[in-house]
DNA sequence: GCCAACGTTGGC
DNA sequence: GCCAACGTTGGC
């Protein structure tokens, strides 16, 4: 069965136009360092589901493209490197703590931003809209992923 | 730069 | 296993 997610990357490092711009639109996901969003990746996405790609720590935070999960896990590379920021002395080659997976950017939209996110009754419970949320990866619903794609996105 | 919220660490 | 201290996230 499809899921449905929603993935911040922070545009200064790979915003919408730079995962376009990728050879066939895809990015691998580095730098996910919570054991949460790990397992997320690791157990229940796959291949086909469907990703709000959001914007993070930027002027304008919000929903700005349409893309897909086009792979399964791998470890994550940034995590051996000691000139990364995403090094985890803690992890090994032998025993990588942490995984990434490709993401596929299907479509740039309109910016949907958070303050519009936030005004729509139909949107009160998305996971990304709830105080104190800092999980970078979290599931949205069929019934948010459609009211989404198809009414705020045109 | 501030700060609320949350996750992780490590001493006990 | 508890929990205080610390670090990080991310909107503002």
């Amino acid at each position: 069965m499809q899921q449905y997610w929603l993935m911040k990357s922070e545009p200064d490092e790979c915003s919408i136009d730079d995962a376009l711009a990728a050879p066939g639109a895809t990015v691998p996901w580095t730098g996910v360092r919570n054991y949460q969003a790990r397992n997320f990746m690791r157990d229940v996405m796959r291949v086909g589901d469907g990703v709000l790609f959001y914007h993070s720590s930027c002027p304008q935070p919000g929903i700005a493209g349409v893309a897909r999960v086009a792979s399964g896990t791998r470890p994550d590379p940034t995590q051996f490197d000691p000139g990364s920021p995403y090094f985890d002395p803690k992890s090994s080659l032998e025993k990588p703590r942490w995984l990434l997976l490709d993401v596929q950017a299907l479509q740039k939209t309109r910016l949907i931003g958070l303050p519009e996110l936030r005004a729509i009754p139909e949107l009160a419970d998305l996971q990304i809209l709830q105080r104190g949320n800092r999980l970078s990866i979290t599931p949205v619903s069929e019934e948010h992923w459609r009211f989404i794609t198809e009414h705020l996105m045109r």
